[in-house]
DNA sequence: GGGTCTAGACTGACTGGTCAGTACAAAAAG
DNA sequence: CTTTTTGTACTGACCAGTCAGTCTAGACCC
């Protein structure tokens, strides 16, 4: 059950398909407006501004992610754990496409007035992982570096995937990408 | 040595600054000319338009990570050889930490008019990456996901270490990136 | 019932600023 | 004399954000 709905939903829905495929700059809030089947006027009465529109949807999509990771955690340890919350981060990627495409091109940016925001959610994400990393490797100091790398892993692969091999199951890619982590490569 | 030298470097130089701090879109040709210390006019005689200036920057740069990653395999295999792929994919983030944050930050869009010169550099820099893999895992049919999600690892990875903890060195981030795919995180 | 008022949601033409790209004449540079 | 660079002024499109006004449903009164 979505939190936000009528207006306010379908203007974020317009929003996300837009800018996935247009970026964030290359949509204009007409162009929204227009999607959404709403005048321009009803998207400044509900976002204040096209930055807090944006700053809303990638915030609400990360944080998503951020909780998802913590269930897929919930009970698990180790190696169980990482496992469950790759699968379950493919599937969000799978289930929500152009959310995904979204907070791959925006998460590097630095540029935009609420990035810190961003970044707060985005580590809050990476913090489900640190933890998992910690539990099995409590000597090592460089847990939220390995999260970063770990979560790296797992946004480009699952984009790649989709981009280019969409017929491969999740069970297939998450198996795949296990395999990468699975030291064979480097062994 | 660079390619491009006198006018033409020094704008591409400015533009590199400037958008790695405020974005291809929050850049602008009056900014870029100032920077560099050349007229507007100048710019647009060396480079037709915006695009095309960036077009260069970008494939450039890319360029040079897939001739960087060519070299680093050559006369290697196996997980010698993705290691010092790695090893030298780090140093070429840390040297050159504006491009690194430039191409993180475009790499994963749509949305631009030259987005298919750099997807097929992009190809080419993750071909490297493919041809390693597919050397010790011939019976897999998933090194182009795999090195996908390499790639993801080491540039995610890599801009977490320059953005959270600059003070290691690239030996130890190469190690720990190494540790994350070493398998004892999966084990 | 009918009349009046109010509040909140919504509208769309309009404004003001920004910026890519142009024009051009004159000056360096080679 | 050809190529490159300069400086400045200009244009035209585009777009975020505004605002005066409309619409609707409900509340309150007679």
């Amino acid at each position: 059950m979505p939190r936000v709905t009528g207006t306010k939903r379908s203007i974020l829905d317009a929003a996300l398909e837009l800018a996935s495929l247009n970026g964030i700059t290359g949509t204009t809030m007409e162009d929204v407006a227009v999607r959404a089947g709403v005048a321009k006027g009803s998207v400044y009465y509900n976002f204040s501004s096209k930055d807090k529109l944006f700053e809303q949807l990638l915030l609400d999509g990360i944080g998503a992610l951020a909780e998802t990771l913590r269930q897929a955690r919930e009970g698990k340890s180790g190696a169980g754990a990482l496992g469950a919350m790759i699968t379950a981060m493919l599937e969000v990627i799978a289930g929500n496409q152009p959310l995904a495409k979204l907070i791959a091109a925006e998460i590097f940016r630095t540029d935009r007035s609420w990035q810190t925001h961003l970044q707060t959610v985005r580590r809050e994400a990476l913090a489900e992982f640190t933890a998992v990393i910690r539990e099995t490797q409590p000597e090592r100091t460089d847990a939220e570096l390995m999260a970063g790398t770990v979560f790296g892993a797992v946004l480009v692969g699952g984009i790649e995937w989709l981009a280019f091999s969409p017929e491969r199951s999740v069970r297939e890619v998450s198996e795949s990408v296990l395999f990468t982590l699975s030291g064979r490569l480097t062994a």
